[in-house]
DNA sequence: AATCCAGCTGAATCCATGA
DNA sequence: GTCATGGATTCAGCTGGAT
């Protein structure tokens, strides 16, 4: 836990105990397939991915590499878990119908829009903006993780949408060799990862990358108190990645909290409102359209041509499929309607105290 | 030509002769896989894709349709031929393998950023705020159509992305039948494909769209002066898009001449509006003295001596060094004058959500 | 005559829990 | 496994009628 493996990710994940991981990021090879040398107008040449783990002699090559390791990856993952992998128009689409062939369940399409790409110095096709992330459970029955709250604060009270608009990484955060030059090709932003962590894990949780390069996602799941495994097979880019994640500090525990929705708050059974008397047999709730129901012994509630829960009697009154009583219903206080769900807060507040 | 065929769009192909089209559109059925209803937090239902032909009985059933429509697409394009084909996570990736496997060679994936997209009723997933084109050439080798300078030109003079933002087609432009329903349940917005035809047709050439549904394809091939070729195998689909593309007049010669030459960069993207429709090939632009001069497609304008950008034409009219074309040129809406700056300003609110 | 507001809608794989 | 039930959840843009 929290370290580097060393070797081919297919056979350390197999190594590794089924079921034992909350959250995979994949950034497989993208199997290019450059051909000649790429120049700018101004004649400096572009440093093209022509690295060795990227070459593959055909696509069933890469398909059957890509099954190997969804395959395992899949075994790795705990039934409520999830995965993301990155990729471009040259390996998504086989990446995303291999995952779908496998049995994930893809929940999402995130395209990553770089706000700094490289134009096309050809002026034969269009600017390459933006990659491709596949956001998928482990099967279509996982309860996967998405912190809603957190994403939407993270985008301004509104809820966060499937394209981000990111940076590409440069600057200090880009790691650099020993010669000065870069030294990963393709090193992620460490606020794509951010975004992907925050949103669909949790603290605590194990997160594995089995292409872990320099260690982006090692990097962020420490500041953000994940556990995280990585595996790397160059050991020049373990190295990199090693010194980079030792010099990261973990966020306060206060910094990790996120905004959580009213789901995970506990359910308190509008009864107990009756039970602990801040609601009487016989008292009269109020609908915003000036209906009134009256509240019974047992919670339930009685109005004129219907009886139930507050949520059931609500959606009856309204002709719609479903309601929640606790924003529906009022009730009088010193003169004024006041929604029944104060006095769960009322509750809610005790609990936590 | 210039018709819109009856019947299985696989079969149609097969019909016409090998190597007759030089651009194929496809909006093929996403096999969407919708299981219950769903409702919007005000309990209203929303009015989801269930048609028919958008059933299939597994993914093996969709790759098999998608390999024999795509062979047949293949017979049909000539050499230097290239394809569209728009998708969702829900099929995209197949559809890209499938391209990929056929011989196609990718040139871009582009991503429709929707400005107004439906949101996530349940707080479960990220809003599903874009979908996939893949761009393909008929072959590796294929020497595809690519108006790089026009793109631009659409572009405010930086090269076009890979990402395009557009809203979703509502509004006027949504078709809807005798009883005020939509007519299609997925009718794309004529900007997409002006942007589409502009970019990888010219004037003269065969676009055909296998899956024509409304005919917005045939719609805006008919305003560039592109030559189509529509299937649709639903007569309801068959007679809206009649009746529609017979009320579309096609533009101006003149308008549809592009840029082929480098040009100064215009500070402001005029030929959004062009795109989106605010302004149409051909309309007039009136200067404070009463002259015109004419909208082009690629958002250049023609005056009696003179075309270019709008700031451009509005220097030479004044024979001064510069001039703010925003705030000189003006349309007419409603009978009334009203200077162009205020569509501008409309996109700009639109961007700033 | 402008402006405002309520209402409606869009390619959507959209719940969790306990009996 | 199924089934019933509690109760959580929305953004942008257009339209048509009211102010």
């Amino acid at each position: 836990m929290n370290a580097i493996l060393d070797g081919d990710c297919i056979k350390v994940m197999n190594s590794l105990p089924e079921a034992s991981v909350d959250l995979i990021f994949a950034d497989p090879p993208y199997n290019l397939q450059l051909k000649g040398e790429l120049h700018r107008p101004d004649n400096s040449r572009v440093d093209a991915v022509d690295d060795a783990w990227d070459q593959f002699s055909s696509f069933a090559a890469y398909d059957k590499f890509t099954r190997d390791w969804l395959a395992a990856a899949q075994r790795l993952l705990k039934p409520n878990g999830a995965i993301w992998v990155i990729g471009s128009y040259h390996n998504i689409f086989r990446v995303g119908a291999a995952l779908q062939d496998a049995g994930f369940w893809i929940l999402n399409d995130v395209v990553w829009r770089k706000s700094n790409p490289m134009p096309n110095f050809r002026g034969k096709r269009f600017t390459n903006a933006h990659e491709t992330m596949i956001w998928a459970g482990k099967s279509e029955d996982s309860k996967y993780t998405f912190n809603y709250e957190a994403l939407k604060a993270l985008n301004e009270g509104i809820q966060m949408r499937s394209d981000w608009v990111l940076p590409i990484c440069n600057g200090h955060e880009r790691l650099k060799d020993d010669k000065g030059d870069k030294a990963h090709p393709t090193q992620k932003p460490e606020g794509l990862l951010h975004r992907v962590l925050v949103g669909s894990s949790n603290p605590g949780d194990v997160v594995l990358d089995p292409f872990f390069g320099t260690g982006t996602t090692g990097a962020v799941a420490k500041m953000l108190g994940r556990e995280f495994i990585g595996i790397e097979r160059e050991a020049a880019y373990r190295k990199v990645a090693e010194k980079r994640i030792s010099k990261v500090r973990k966020f306060d525990r206060e910094a990790l909290q996120v905004s959580t929705s009213k789901r995970a708050e506990p359910r308190v059974p509008f009864g107990q409102l009756v039970e602990r008397g801040m609601l009487r047999p016989g008292e009269e709730l109020y609908s915003p359209r000036g209906q009134i129901a009256k509240v019974r012994a047992d919670g339930t509630l009685i109005g004129t041509d219907v009886k139930g829960s507050i949520h059931q009697v609500g959606a009856h009154l309204e002709g719609a499929p479903s309601c929640n009583g606790w924003t529906y219903w009022t009730f009088k206080q010193d003169g004024k309607k006041v929604p029944i769900d104060v006095l769960r807060q009322q509750i809610r507040s005790e609990m936590a105290s």
